[in-house]
DNA sequence: TATTGACATGTAGAATCTGACATGTCACGT
DNA sequence: ACGTGACATGTCAGATTCTACATGTCAATA
């Protein structure tokens, strides 16, 4: 049921249309929660269907502005502070990292590497982000969150590179 | 197409059967993969259907162990060197903190305080793992990236339990 | 010897998610 | 006037995952 939760949670952010909470599942929820279109439309469907969320705004193009109603955020409000978080996860990255010792140094030093390319790629984004943030903004927190633990993650990729090419997956490129 | 990928890690690190990789899904592979047993029973199956695994011991209790086929060894190390990662993730305690601060600042902090709870306990079992360390052990450096992820999150969460104090959800308990 | 709990494997139906298909609007540049 | 690309919403079949049901073994202990 999370992907109820995010979208609730979103809109209470601020209302949208399937499209914008599609992009934003694309940019500022990316490495929480990944959902498509294909998702997001039915569901919004659903949540209007049961009284939690309700189009407020109809604009160019078709498009139809949410938000939620008295009981969604009710509905929101005890997930975040009743409901026992589900502290399982997915995330394919993670699998790979765990077994990139079945790799032999050569490939595992690339694979090291590539994952460094994306992480440098993420903390640009994430700096852009906090430059451009207001001074009063409350996601200001997460942000820095995201720095920090890519600041971990890009140290120890760099340690392991290095020690697939000490181990012999040598030589520039 | 993960978990197939990660059932064939798994047993290229360690020959097993589907109870023991039920319980490394949710003890070594926990932050990375989540399945159930219902799950990895009929993929082991297929798995030898397709002659990827194979069935190398017949134990107590009906147990079956399955080890790697040499096109098990193929598939896996073509899906670790030649396909392109998938890095969506899927994260519920993620998008809980991301929401976080549209709960009002008393119960804010003690949604941080319960995964300060979650990731210590974490901690101090990576810390028992550690500790329990073959100096052989490939497998050390993923530890210590966990250990090292914890302190961070350790450390954010707790500026935000005291930011939270501050802003009103005063008081012990 | 009866019970309990960990060990061990499986299936079925429902819910969730993906990838592809489908349709149409609107602004901008050529 | 035409094409292109971003905007915008939807559906559907097939794959993946979850919850619950179902069955049986074996060791320890009361």
């Amino acid at each position: 049921m999370s992907l109820r939760y995010a979208i609730l949670g979103l809109l209470a952010r601020q209302p949208s249309s399937g499209y914008e909470l599609t992009r934003k599942f694309d940019s500022s929820l990316r490495t929480a929660w990944h959902a498509q279109h294909s998702q997001i439309y039915p569901e919004l469907a659903k949540l209007e269907a049961e009284g939690l969320a309700e189009i407020i705004k109809r604009g160019a193009r078709g498009s139809k502005t949410y938000g939620l109603t008295e009981s969604g955020h009710d509905a929101l409000r005890h997930w975040l502070v009743e409901v026992a978080p589900d502290r399982s996860q997915r995330n394919e990255s993670a699998v790979r990292l765990f077994l990139t010792q079945l790799m032999a140094p050569r490939e595992r030093r690339l694979a090291f590497e590539r994952d460094l390319a994306y992480v440098h790629q993420q903390t640009a984004e994430l700096r852009l982000i906090k430059d451009q943030l207001a001074p009063d903004e409350p996601f200001a927190p997460q942000v820095e969150l995201g720095l920090r633990t890519n600041a971990v993650l890009s140290a120890w990729l760099q340690e392991q590179a290095d020690a697939a090419t000490r181990e012999g997956g040598d030589g520039p490129q």
